[in-house]
DNA sequence: ATGGTGGCTGTGCCA
């Protein structure tokens, strides 16, 4: 079972990119966030004539998350506890059942939190804490379970061509990295990281020429259960379709669970 | 060189 994670900058200027991605990679379920759509605008059909099951969590004009899946996602959760009037749509989980048991998958869009001087880096970091209570939660309940998207975090110097340049960005703040330290502490493993120590982008800038310099960071990330984990069969970053006609600036990252 | 690009029920904001 294949399952990606792509942030897509906008569902509707997306949507010819997104067929073609979908048509080559063939995945069984995708996490895609910054669907910049309300749910009633998401063009659900394209998607249904391709085989996918479409679930959405939109909002109007920003951010918005959404789970196709080849099978019928189960009980959909739409949102994070402990903020009842935080009305950004950044989070979606469900469950799907497999010949093999079932896989529980989430599409996260984290907060980008920049400028860190503002409200949004705490609401960043507001956020991250009722993640983890979520993922803390979900590790109780030892599933194969994928916490997949845009984390807006760069773990590492490495996941950066230009680490320096990134000290005062929210993305790469000791609080963010620290953030995704623990929910790798409480069990989940990191996808790319487990299978390669290279450096691995998967978001260039749609300035100043990043793409044609390399000038990327890693941001987009799957974090796998240990029952997921231990099921991991191979990771892979479509970095050619940022190359693509009107690309968006992350590109799609898959992993394949032998579920 | 304090710029640059892209998306959106926008006309500034968000990334």
């Amino acid at each position: 079972m294949k399952i990606a994670t792509w942030n897509i900058n906008g569902v509707k200027a997306r949507l010819d990119t997104a067929l073609k991605w979908l048509g080559e990679a063939d995945p069984d379920i995708v996490c895609l966030q910054e669907i910049k759509s309300v749910d009633e605008a998401f063009p659900g059909e394209a998607f249904e004539r391709l085989g996918y099951n479409v679930t959405t969590h939109g909002q109007k004009g920003f951010n918005g998350v959404a789970i196709l899946s080849k099978r019928p996602l189960e009980d959909p959760v739409r949102g994070l506890d402990g903020a009842p009037d935080d009305v950004q749509a950044r989070y979606l989980e469900g469950v799907v059942s497999t010949d093999d048991g079932v896989v529980r998958v989430a599409s996260i869009y984290l907060p980008n939190g920049n400028p860190i001087e503002t409200e949004k880096f705490p609401y960043k970091l507001a956020w991250a804490e009722r993640l983890i209570a979520r993922a803390e939660e979900l590790r109780a309940l030892e599933e194969p379970t994928v916490l997949a998207g845009d984390y807006n975090v760069i773990p590492d110097a490495i996941d950066a061509k230009k680490p320096e340049v990134w000290v005062n960005d929210a993305l790469f703040q000791p609080e963010s990295r620290d953030f995704y330290r623990r929910l790798q502490a409480l069990g989940y493993v990191d996808a790319v990281r487990s299978t390669t120590d290279e450096p691995s982008y998967t978001f260039w800038d749609y300035q100043a020429g990043a793409w044609q310099r390399n000038n990327g960071i890693r941001i987009d990330h799957l974090l796998l259960s240990p029952q997921a984990a231990d099921r991991l069969e191979d990771v892979t970053i479509d970095r050619d379709v940022r190359g693509w006609e009107k690309p968006s600036d992350h590109v799609p990252v898959i992993v394949t669970l032998g579920l």
